[in-house]
DNA sequence: CGCTGCTCATAACCCCAGCTTATGTGCCGA
DNA sequence: TCGGCACATAAGCTGGGGTTATGAGCAGCG
């Protein structure tokens, strides 16, 4: 193992040419609804005999019956309502993915503007968003992502009706909402000796160790130097890189320990791929979501609808 | 709103083609990790005018610069990094499908043979799978799913080695082991009166309540009939779906109460479009998800590996 | 009983998205 | 100043996925 190369040796193939594409996940999550291939054609604008033969090319593709068809229909067979809970999964990632893509699009039109800061935006927006819009459909929603100084300035120039940031201080001149809290955790690759540790881990050991950081600036790091300056701050960067994603990769190839926000890292530690370390009691790595708005002025209208939904 | 309809009149134009592919996604992610149009081309075994007219087109699809490119490379814009976030998820949940799906077509010269429960296969093994490729890539495993009394007889002929149940009893002439517990949960949709309940919810109002239930012989329906037969069993049913997907879908659609696992209805939960009715200590509807294997032949190799995994 | 209406399948044709190779341009470092 | 790497542009091919038209099973109704 050189240094920040694969892990394994990463699948060779491109995955789109392994996996059915989205058009053929939905047409089967159709088929599955509707109980007709037919039906199911027309609620994607295609036509019978394009859906059946797409339903065929995914059938050999994957090499399994999928629906069993019949005069009066057609059902999901067993391995077909397995594949259709997979696809689902595929299939609402990609909805996250359009409502998020739609909205930073945007225009500055839009019925409700938002400004968000990055971890916010990119682990949280996307389900609000598709939460709003089930309640609010047809609300336009325009994203505006950026750093918390960046957020609070949006807002206070009316450029945006709502803002997300995390952090520890309060921007002033605008009011504020606590509407959850980022937890901070401490993350090694599985292989790491910490990956076992029982022991809870010290303040004081965790500022004498290097670790995989964000470069000083971020809202991760503040934390942590705030968290760490009683115990003479964190110790000199193993590594600084500049984004959360980087700081993903580095740590998962075995460079070292990290401390990322939870939010970030829950796909990996469900799959194994990153472990997290117990902390003791006086390693408090938590820092609150805010909601904020111009001082004085309580959102009305989608942006209420908005924050009520992030309060949940 | 007449029966179990859509609820609010899902978004018409079909997603496929309002979202990126698989391929262009994880061609950004592959700009993102390597750094360079041209690497990842390479990386996907494209050629790099190729690689750089897609992401151009990804681009303009979205309407947001996500890379910015240089004669020394490309990195991505702020914009770039969180679209690159959302992408990871939709590759991650295809990643999940693949491997599935790759289980499920295996043949029976596998190296390891697993069978399941619908809602293990369903909801734990590409998880499992997917770590379990981490672990020990090269692992080929082929999935059977099934109801728990055929997963216990595919393991006692030897045709499985090893097998995923939930449920209250041990098939006989299996060992096993408590992999985890599996909570049902009783859940409405969100304009439902029981959704703002705080009072919890007592098994004999539970026991009177008319619900949406999967056909009675189904694991869920087995620990719910157990549960409530104290206080006279479940009343009659609302309605009696034969697949957990459509009791979800009736469930959201507003036709009533519905009692599921709470591994079907995560997604749900997170974007509100069911919620979970608090339940009195009188309402235990917990059953555990174990692993079996032939009594008295402890699992070795892969399905040891497997095993190991699935106690994290 | 045969009509009508639903189901899905097959056949023949068409088009464009996305690939290829070949080539051009700009920046960097030796 | 020249090679190497970066990305962009141009011109041409191919096949996956679409279309319309048609046929074949099965179900219910007058």
């Amino acid at each position: 193992m050189s240094s920040a190369t694969e892990p394994h040796g990463e699948p060779a193939a491109p995955l789109a040419h392994r996996v059915p594409d989205l058009g053929a996940m939905e047409l089967l999550l159709a088929v599955a609804r509707l109980g007709s291939l037919g039906r199911a054609a027309r609620e994607l604008g295609i036509s019978q005999p394009a859906a059946s033969g797409r339903l065929r090319a995914l059938e050999t593709q994957l090499g399994v019956a999928l629906v069993r068809r019949s005069p009066s229909g057609s059902r999901l067979t067993d391995e077909g309502a397995l594949v259709s809970v997979w696809a689902r999964r595929v299939v609402e990632a990609a909805e996250a993915f359009d409502v998020g893509a739609r909205a930073l699009r945007g225009r500055r039109d839009s019925r409700l503007r938002v400004a968000a800061s990055m971890t916010v935006a990119e682990y949280l927006m996307p389900g609000w968003l598709i939460a709003l819009h089930g309640r609010r459909p047809g609300t336009a929603v325009s994203l505006a992502a950026g750093n918390s100084t960046a957020v609070a300035q949006q807002v206070l120039e009316g450029e945006a009706d709502l803002g997300f940031v995390e952090g520890l201080d309060v921007p002033t001149g605008l009011d504020s909402a606590v509407i959850g809290h980022d937890r901070l955790l401490v993350v090694t690759a599985a292989h790491h000796p910490w990956a076992r540790r029982r022991l809870p881990l010290p303040a004081a050991e965790l500022a004498a160790t290097p670790l995989i950081l964000r470069e000083s600036g971020s809202g991760t790091r503040q934390v942590l130097d705030a968290a760490l300056a009683p115990h003479s701050g964190p110790a000199a960067p193993l590594l600084e890189l500049s984004s959360t994603t980087a700081v993903k990769a580095a740590t998962v190839s075995g460079a070292g320990p990290a401390v990322l926000s939870e939010l970030a890292v829950e796909e990996e530690l469900g799959t194994g791929r990153l472990a997290a370390v117990p902390l003791a009691p006086d390693l408090v790595l938590t820092r609150s979501l805010r909601a904020v708005w111009p001082a004085g002025h309580r959102p009305t209208g989608p942006a209420r609808d908005l924050l009520a939904l992030t309060r949940g």
